[in-house]
DNA sequence: TCTGGGGTCCTAGGACCC
DNA sequence: TCTGGGGTCCTAGGACCC
């Protein structure tokens, strides 16, 4: 038996956009995707306004100007580092530690089993309120997807008070049997409604299916998460990050780009970001793909979906390179006429650059590595897009929307906060 | 005017091989 | 006229996650 915590944040971005403005507290806030285009993280005063995940802002913009509702554009430069003083502050309650997603880490509790479970929570919890003023919810069982379970529980009802230990079967059964199965982790819309046809509903009832019914339902993913619920691990935490397998940059533009020299300027930009991504994580890519495309929400309009794929040989993370493969793609893929609203870049076989194969007639790498270097070194210095090229273009039309984005409270010298004393 | 931006894993089916 | 029985690898697409 192994025991399992999740501490999760609540609403986290909304959170960490009060760390740095009281005035948030208490008053509904929504933080907006990219583009300012959809609500991914609401307050608990927002979400009691019916604002759902994943609402387009421009839809429901009377509501939220009728409540007040206070909207921030998305500044995940704040919520990265604000992720890692969370776990900085989760660290010792933990033998192990994975960090599943930037607002919720897995703990692996067994050395502190005989223990009350709920204190040892509590305890946390306190610490990552004073390092960071984040409340959190923690879920504590036998495997990850229960925890995932009793985290939502611990959030959801109010008799758990932050923390559902559900180590104990009789209790885990009892909520088991009043958990929604759509909502039970690793089962999605369509999961939910194969289950639903053959009378599943709760969590209680995927637990006591058969592993056979469970495969030729789904595939080994049900089968697992049936074993999971079971109270056998089917995944542990996982403490050595995995290779990563790829890696995209993509936005939506602010405005629609009509013309190739436009779009170009904007997957210049992608290139540029892609390859910094790549030199941070110290990897290089076998292949790139780009691709642009029309906004398919709306009715009417021409539709064009614009995709290639280039082969990257030797395999790189020099942004030039990256940038010329694109730039190959875009010209490859055109087609005039269309109004596209979305474009990006994506990168495959990706390898540590360390075990990078070699190839003949490779040029100067080593000068070039040099570049890709003092490039990152300056932009990291002064600033994006401090030194690009010059296929970037100066103009950023296209540039996606961030009306109301906090300041980098605590990533930039110029914009950490001051307090005043007059 | 207007709907995010990342990721992972699994399966089916085609191409190809002996 | 006859037309096996395995393999592997790759890709596209679906489903799911935050």
């Amino acid at each position: 038996m192994t025991t399992v915590a999740l501490i999760d944040c609540n609403n986290y971005y909304v959170s960490c956009e009060r760390a740095f403005d009281a005035s948030l507290n208490g008053v509904p806030v929504v933080v907006a995707s990219n583009n300012d285009g959809c609500a991914i993280a609401r307050s608990s005063e927002a979400k009691a306004l019916g604002v759902k995940m994943g609402d387009p802002i421009h839809l429901i913009r009377d509501r939220l100007n009728k409540h007040g509702v206070v909207v921030r554009s998305s500044n995940y430069t704040l919520y990265g580092d604000m992720q890692r003083r969370v776990v900085a502050a989760v660290e010792e309650f933990a033998s192990e530690v994975e960090i599943y997603s930037i607002d919720e880490t897995f703990l692996d509790l067994e050395p502190f089993a005989d223990r009350d479970l709920v204190d040892h929570a509590n305890a946390m919890r306190d610490q990552v309120r004073r390092w960071t003023t984040i409340p959190t919810c923690v879920g504590i069982a036998p495997t990850k997807t229960l925890a995932k379970l009793a985290n939502a529980a611990a959030k959801k009802n109010p008799l758990f008070d932050g923390v559902a230990d559900l180590r104990d079967p009789v209790l885990r059964s009892w909520v088991l049997d009043r958990f929604p199965a759509g909502d039970v982790w690793g089962v999605g819309r369509a999961t939910a409604t194969k289950l639903a046809e053959i009378g599943i509903t709760t969590a209680g009832q995927i637990r006591d299916m058969q592993m056979k019914q469970a495969r030729g339902l789904g595939t080994v993913v049900l089968e697992r998460l049936v074993a999971e619920l079971q109270g056998v691990a089917a995944s542990a935490v996982e403490v050595i990050e995995p290779q990563r397998r790829g890696m995209a940059v993509t936005r939506s533009f602010g405005t629609p780009v009509h013309d190739i020299e436009t779009l170009m300027g904007a997957v210049a930009q992608y290139a540029m970001r892609a390859g910094e991504k790549l030199r941070q994580h110290g990897l290089v890519a076998g292949q790139l793909s780009v691709f642009f495309h029309t906004n398919r929400f709306k009715a009417g309009a021409g539709q064009y979906q614009g995709a290639r794929r280039m082969a990257l040989h030797p395999m790189t993370a020099d942004s030039l390179e990256l940038l010329a493969a694109a730039r190959r793609g875009v010209e490859a893929a055109w087609r005039d006429g269309y109004a596209y609203t979305k474009a990006g870049i994506m990168l495959d076989d990706l390898v540590a650059a360390e075990l990078r194969p070699r190839t003949l007639f490779e040029g100067d790498v080593e000068r070039r590595d040099r570049l890709m270097t003092a490039l990152d070194e300056v932009n990291g210095r002064f600033g994006k897009f401090t030194a690009v090229p010059a296929a970037q273009g100066f103009r950023r039309d296209w540039k996606m929307r961030a009306e109301n984005r906090s300041p980098a409270w605590t990533t930039r010298i110029d914009e950490v906060p001051t307090v005043r004393a007059d």
